[in-house]
DNA sequence: TTGAATATGTGAAACTAATCACGACATTTC
DNA sequence: GAAATGTCGTGATTAGTTTCACATATTCAA
């Protein structure tokens, strides 16, 4: 698949350059440096020099990036103009959250359909998101790849099972289960509670200075 | 501050140990190997000895671990009995979420107080927590050390100055603004938009052996 | 037109983390 | 109690990522 050669580091702040560089392009802003980019975001410049460096030489010496040209070409690299249609399992707190939320800033991605094992859930919607009965997972989640788990964790892996079965590529896991999927289907962790607990840690047996 | 040799990338990773050792002790089991709770967490066992290691020899060879002692040990180092509050701010719909689940699976941490700028919300509870106005931050938050930030993107370098100045030293970040704070305190960035873009991406542009 | 200022792109170095591979020792079996 | 088995702890290696530092190209002001 094209240059796979980029580094997972880089690939995981390609959507944070993307959405910065929108806000700058909002505010009329036509030139930017790695310097600048970097004060945003909070990556070292360096970084950003040689992030940008694995797609070619996107800007110029003694200059900088030009906003337009870069972001048409995130826009590119990032498929920002291709939807890519989620699925979310468990109309939950979380759930709930994410469906009225339905990460409407961004483009690419949109929850396009929830499902639920609870009956009164099931066949209502919210946020314009239709909900329906788990037991229908089988029947209409034909073609949607990236699925949301927010569902309890002991249910995790049946319902992964599940949307395995179905063709499901990517998986984004809130459960604290660590589910077990074969070798072509992507699941990235996100463990809240373990985010919390790692940040108190690091709080008490960390030197202060770095972050 | 003790053993600040340890990587911050083992650091991470000890909760989720925790969590999981607490499982098999609920389950009964006395003793567990590295192979084992490779298979559990989906972390290499190579990964989980070196971990382990780093705080002495907690095994013993050709037996693995004890499930009592292990556990017992990192209580104490991931101070489990210390009972670390924390403070909300912004009880939308993430907040909301975050507030009814209160991470109640851990004891160590608690979310003690929220707070919101709607005086419809401020004065009423939810789960137990009161949640005042944001305008009583000043007054009420002394001693809390660590905060959950669920508000909009444009509001967090406001309160993020308010928080820091007064002695806020860890902050949970769910915001997409990069927020700018002293070297003394450290953020943790949870970018919801980004992580889904960045499995998208992924599942794109990678080939699809391995994880 | 010139020269100072600026900022990229990238080799090289430094740092951080993951994995291999095996000696050492404990346990279990017979 | 000897042999076979299992599993740790870790030195060495490999992999991945960040950061330094600077030659090079471009811009910009005078
Ligand atoms: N809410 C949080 O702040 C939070 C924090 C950390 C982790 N989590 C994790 O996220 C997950 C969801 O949390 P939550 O607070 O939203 O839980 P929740 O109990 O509010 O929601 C779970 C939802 O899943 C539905 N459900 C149950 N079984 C199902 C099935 N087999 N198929 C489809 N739907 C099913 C339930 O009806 C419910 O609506 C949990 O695994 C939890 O541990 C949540
Ligand atoms: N909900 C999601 O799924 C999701 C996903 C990705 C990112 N986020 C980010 O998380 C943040 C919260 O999202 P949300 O969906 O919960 O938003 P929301 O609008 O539902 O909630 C924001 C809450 O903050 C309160 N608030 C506003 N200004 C405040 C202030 N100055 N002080 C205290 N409270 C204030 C509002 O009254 C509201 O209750 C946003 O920055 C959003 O971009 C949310």
């Amino acid at each position: 698949m094209e240059q796979n050669k980029i580094p997972q580091a880089t690939a995981k702040r390609l959507p944070l350059y993307y959405r910065f560089l929108n806000n700058l392009q909002s505010q009329g802003k036509t030139r930017v440096s790695s310097k600048e980019l970097s004060e945003a975001v909070k990556v070292d410049s360096a970084t950003i020099r040689r992030d940008f460096s694995y797609f070619g030489a996107l800007g110029k010496k003694g200059y900088g990036y030009n906003v337009e040209y870069l972001l048409g070409f995130f826009r590119k690299t990032l498929d920002q103009d291709e939807l890519t249609e989620v699925a979310l399992i468990g109309v939950g707190n979380l759930g709930t959250a994410f469906l009225k939320y339905n990460f409407m800033k961004n483009n690419n991605t949109k929850i396009v359909m929830a499902f639920d094992a609870d009956e009164e859930k099931a066949n209502t919607e919210m946020g314009g998101v239709p909900i329906y009965s788990i037991d229908d997972l089988e029947e209409k989640i034909n073609g949607v790849k990236v699925a949301i788990l927010t569902i309890p964790a002991s249910e995790a892996d049946g319902i992964t099972d599940r949307l395995v079965r179905n063709g499901i590529g990517g998986i984004l896991n809130f459960t604290p289960a660590r589910i077990t999927v074969p070798d072509h289907v992507r699941v990235h962790h996100i463990d809240l509670a373990v985010e919390l607990q790692a940040l108190v840690y690091f709080l008490k047996h960390y030197p202060l200075v770095e972050q």
